[in-house]
DNA sequence: GGTATTTAGTCCATAATGTGAACTAAATAC
DNA sequence: GTATTTAGTTCACATTATGGACTAAATACC
């Protein structure tokens, strides 16, 4: 991390920046681009002539008219050269999508697949064929890195613990057709696609409700991963010491309350059941006592409910903002905003793509 | 933060780069400096100029002896020109320090003070005089900047909530005599001094057990605040959903459990006393139940016990790390380690002066 | 004791990069 | 048709890091 700056360097972050703007604020001209940025014309135009170069921004035909003097051209992302390779490993599917630079999805495939009862090594077997489709649908696009979402613990190339999949350290660095692949975990990723792809604010709480129910923790627009990251645990946050035994060995899980086992379908809700109803209300006054205790350590500004909650939200959001009001009423202004997820299954598979992206915009210079 | 990067800025970070490893890796000749910064011999000269010359660094006589070739004059920091004042309002006292830049206390005074009855302007003028004596003590140093540890949640130069002060609301930018403070929560500031002052490491949760509980969380070697400040609020953790009320208004908080007040004397537990060791085994359980949620959610590689929890450690650490064991065996290869603060009662006003110091190691050209 | 070797640190010409003023370009305003 | 305004480029310059040559000061070897 403390790395010497050279000129390089500079460079390198300058693009960033200016790259960086035009993402987030649309179309810019060189004279804005150099207001916002705070660098001069000069060197804005320099920087703009080097990722025109690199196929990473593209001109547009100066059109806006009515205001006097000369128009400016326009600067805004291409799409057209450099893209990423979001996959995920799921318990019942596979899926892989090629995501440009300009956030446009370019191909998507999904396979239903029982990877539960197969070898990890079929699994990505399978998941490199799909890949080689995804690809083949884009053959233009220059690929410039590849990320896989897993339901697990994952770190440094390794797949420490994917529980519901029954995995235990297994190394993947590559596909077996040998493409370079760097593994996250799901619920990670799906909070960078709610990020990149949803409405989120900079600092969010995403949970992840599946089987399992992990979480994804963003922070000024990072990841927070813990010192072995394995942070976002949040279905197995205490919520009463002695409860129901969950599968980690323990007792009084969130995930024994609120995983996907405890709650009812969205139909049997939208029949309006009784106890389909009395089971969402019971699920979130658990994922409220969860949600207190992560907020009063963590102090998101807004909790992100996605997976398996989303459909649930309007059964599940009132208990579990009744009770963060009530335990932490007394303790801060305001409760966390509680809303759901803006991104659909796939936030995932977006967020893996995404999260190549992001290291593009931030530094250019490694795509020369 | 995205600021664009010039000349001054590359210097500005590479300077950040050499003090850096000036303070972190004891003396060091410039060939050592060149070869750990990766910067050529001749930039790093010049940049040990310019912080000889800003009178952070002091040059020692090459005694070094034994190897072939010339030896080199080592640099190491000096103590003799910037200083930083760390301040600290609690509850009974008012204390005061000057640190030097070796992390050195060059003055340091406490008074006792009844602070829950008095107004908070009287309350800063009596740790204005404070800083004055102390000042006094150290006449030829420049302060670099000042800090204030409260025990309450903070932003913006305002202490939002001291619950055990009776403050809402107060602002404090500058003392009564004019000097310019930032306000800190007392729990991040001992986290930033067990940081500097102990032997932590980059990552750690740090328990600051008072009247109320807080917490520091240090992520590779910076505070995490949360999105309005209050993180680290472990004391309001839910440890039985039903509990005891606490004073928040809520219920079964860990506060209640595990707070001052639900603790023994250290002496009632050398006494041998029964019940004190009960109490103990008590409130280490429900610690361990809040440690559990806030490492499943948080993910530190150790947590760290300070405040009145240190003289307790040997009776409340074996319940807590028990509970840490059976809640998070199957999900973690080890449970974090589990370690006493190395620094005392000061842990605060040191980390508050600390966090200065921080500032001008990162930044050694703002000095000027 | 003298010379070779080794390591530390400085000097200086050069390269990379951003700056800022002057200039050109292309629109609207009058 | 000319003035004004805004966009963008050109170019001389300032800052800063680099790298090889050089000087300095120690030990190793004969």
């Amino acid at each position: 991390m403390n790395q010497p700056v050279r000129h390089g360097a500079m460079r390198a972050r300058n693009l960033g920046l200016v790259l960086g703007e035009v993402a987030g604020g649309g179309p810019l001209t060189r004279a804005a681009l150099a207001e916002l940025t705070g660098l001069t014309k000069t060197t804005v135009s320099s920087l703009v002539a080097d990722l025109l170069a690199a196929g990473l921004v593209a001109e547009s035909p100066a059109v806006r008219a009515g205001e006097r003097g000369r128009p400016g051209t326009e600067v805004r992302l291409s799409g057209g050269r450099v893209a990423a390779l979001g996959l995920e490993v799921n318990v019942g599917s596979l899926t892989a999508c090629v995501v440009d630079l300009t956030r446009v999805v370019r191909a998507r495939r999904t396979v239903r697949a029982d990877n539960r009862s197969r070898e990890p090594g079929r699994v990505l077997a399978a998941l490199d064929r799909l890949a080689g489709e995804v690809l083949a649908e884009a053959p233009s696009l220059r690929i410039a890195g590849t990320v896989l979402a897993v339901p697990g613990t994952v770190g440094d190339g390794l797949i420490h613990h994917a529980p519901h999949l029954g995995w235990r350290d297994v190394a993947v660095s590559a596909l077996p057709s040998g493409r370079p692949v760097a593994v996250e975990n799901e619920a990670n990723l799906a909070a960078l696609g709610e990020l990149e792809f949803g409405d989120a604010p900079r600092d969010f709480l995403y949970v992840s409700g599946e089987i399992g129910i992990g979480a994804g923790i963003v922070r000024d627009g990072g990841l927070l991963r813990g010192a072995t990251g394995l942070a976002g645990e949040l279905g197995h946050v205490v919520v009463a010491e002695g409860g129901p035994a969950c599968r980690c060995g323990s007792r009084g899980c969130l995930e024994v309350y609120a995983g996907q086992d405890a709650l009812p379908s969205p139909e049997a809700l939208a029949a309006g059941g009784p106890e389909a109803a009395a089971a969402c209300e019971r699920a979130g006054r658990a994922l409220g006592l969860a949600l207190t205790s992560a907020v009063n350590v963590l102090d998101p500004g807004t909790i992100v409910l996605g997976g398996c909650y989303v459909p649930l939200f309007p059964w599940l959001a009132p208990p579990v903002a009744a009770v963060l009001a009530d335990r932490l009423g007394a303790l801060r202004p305001a409760p966390p905003a509680l809303v759901p997820a803006a991104t659909g299954p796939d936030a995932a598979v977006l967020g893996a793509a995404a999260r190549v992206l992001r290291r593009v915009l931030a530094d250019p210079a490694a795509q020369w």
